[in-house]
DNA sequence: CTGTTAGCGCATTCAG
DNA sequence: CTGAATGCGCTAACAG
């Protein structure tokens, strides 16, 4: 292995020469760097990140952990944070927690042994508190995405759920729904919370009712929705909900094949629209009426804020921005 | 920072007993190591990578490089290559090329720097070849999943592109057709040649004859097919294709868009069948006929060679892992 | 079974 | 502007 000893030997200079032109020094005169700067090439030199972490206390490492890496919602989250990291100079770990405390606990754990310098987190839940307090314990600076967990104070870069829940549900009452049911995430989620309260708001200004069995609380990555669909075909015919939001793209497309399964027609019998786009691609097919938030924004503004934080250039206070989101109107919430 | 000298001290051993207990050594007497896991829980630490990493030549950190993170047939892979490489106690990088060698290259610089202990690719294309060298010269151990480079000799585990292109060609043979259009990747990557040259032999077991004006040259992630489509369209109806293989999901996609947008009809005026799912979620609208590659399982065998290989219990000769595809036939090949 | 010595490759600190 | 000494946290190789 070349190390910067050898580069020093064969250009005639001390080791730490060859470190101040690896690293830029400006101390340096133009004639040694251009030395050293030939012999590095010429020895197909590459620095040692973990020599240079292990006494710089920094590696230009930062993560990003997220729930769900099928998911296109936050793929494109990680397109975003990926950009910003690179062009700042920093190498991104993916993690993936599959929704699941545990696995997120032991990705952390690997993440402090890294030593990366911070991480953006999009956490399983509250329950996450711990992982949480452990990146703080360590000092390691944190930003989260799309979901925030009550009792830390860390920036946070994400949709703005209550706008975007009043537009979803506002595009409903205007084609004319007066029962509208919401298959929600886990209210130990915060966006999930946050839906379900900005949800109830909405109908308010749309001067609807809020029917508490029509408030329905599931997971982000549930696959049936048999039961919850038959619960409401079920309902008498005045009481059944006539439209549905679900509060993300996997329970909106999940809820649209039980639909499909019960040999319910959407939209004649019953419209649904949901937050996330599903499609990765460009829709070939178009039909289910998303609430789109701007993904890759959210992942960028994220690594933004979290690149500030590592470097020190952060306001003291913690920063929350949320960015609006797109309302993709398609056949499943308008009747032909 | 919490060290094994903190450890060694409240526990009254040496670091080096601390390091053996940390490394699971079994010249420990059970006394002790029960002794040292205690202060280190009680204490709380956290063995540094980047201090073991630089003694000890190994990091337990792979990397997957892949060219397009928002394909969900490739984060099936990574789902697939991180579940193996986290059973296995390894950490995964996910790197995205985004098609591009020189992107790919800045990559390959980072791991080289990080110290990566092995590296799963899927290479841009033939071009990537200067940059496997430089992996290879450095003696890091990589593997190819879905492509491999010409000239470069490597494990690889992949789709079986002769069985697959072979099936979708029998199943449009089947439904009658006799003038069938492939819109295929660069000639540039080995799967695209693969697939080219099965597919000419697909058309003659089936009895039919190949047409140079069928057999189209793009980018997998070309975005517009309508001057495609446009010139396949402008055929005299003996000449003109009445099937269409792409030969990866956003091909297929984007052809049935361009298809739509001239409004050509499908599967009524042309049928269309692809290579790869787009669905990253269970299809809610099923339409396009695909015959999908086992991505989960690629990602998994793929990373199970490559840590074979930085392990060093792999054979001296390389492998070639095919895994056969399912045909899923929808609406876009099927005549109502 | 346990401890000692040495050094991985680099950057910080202090001298020139 | 350049260099020498020192140590980051850990483990290999040897000794007991």
């Amino acid at each position: 292995m070349v190390t910067i000893y050898d580069i020093a030997k064969k250009a005639n200079v001390s080791p730490m020469t060859v470190s101040r032109v690896i690293n830029h020094s400006p101390a340096i005169s133009e004639a040694t760097r251009l030395k050293v700067e030939a012999v590095i090439r010429e020895m197909d030199y590459i620095p040692n990140k973990q020599a240079r972490g292990l006494v710089s206390k920094e590696t230009k490492l930062v993560s990003l952990v997220i729930p769900d890496i099928a998911n296109p919602f936050f793929t494109t989250i990680a397109r975003g944070a990926e950009d910003k990291a690179l062009q700042s100079g920093y190498q991104m770990l993916l993690g993936n927690s599959d929704e699941q405390t545990d696995k997120e606990c032991r990705y952390v754990d690997l993440l402090l042994s890294s030593k990366v310098d911070g991480v953006l987190i999009a956490p399983t839940g509250d329950a996450s508190l711990p992982n949480l307090r452990k990146l703080a314990k360590r000092r390691v600076p944190f930003v989260f995405v799309d979901r925030y967990v009550e009792g830390i104070d860390a920036d946070l870069a994400s949709g703005d759920n209550v706008e975007t829940t009043r537009e979803l549900v506002a595009h409903l009452a205007e084609q004319g729904h007066r029962r509208i049911a919401l298959i929600n995430g886990p209210s130990g989620i915060s966006n999930a919370r946050e839906r379900r309260q900005a949800f109830l708001d909405a109908l308010v200004l749309s001067g609807l009712e809020a029917c508490p069995e029509l408030l329905i609380e599931t997971h982000f990555r549930q696959d049936s929705f048999s039961d919850i669909v038959r619960t409401f075909m079920a309902l008498a015919p005045a009481a059944r909900p006539t439209a549905i939001v679900a509060a993300n793209n996997f329970i909106g497309v999940n809820t649209l094949r039980a639909l499909k399964e019960m040999n319910v027609t959407v939209p004649d019998e019953i419209s649904v629209a949901c937050f996330d786009d599903p499609e990765p691609i460009p829709d070939y097919n178009p039909f289910l009426t998303v609430a789109a938030q701007p993904a890759y924004d959210i992942g960028y503004m994220g690594m933004q804020m979290l690149i500030e934080r590592i470097e020190g250039t952060a306001p003291a206070r913690s920063r929350k921005i949320m960015l609006p989101s797109t309302l993709i109107v398609r056949k499943s919430t308008v009747k032909a």
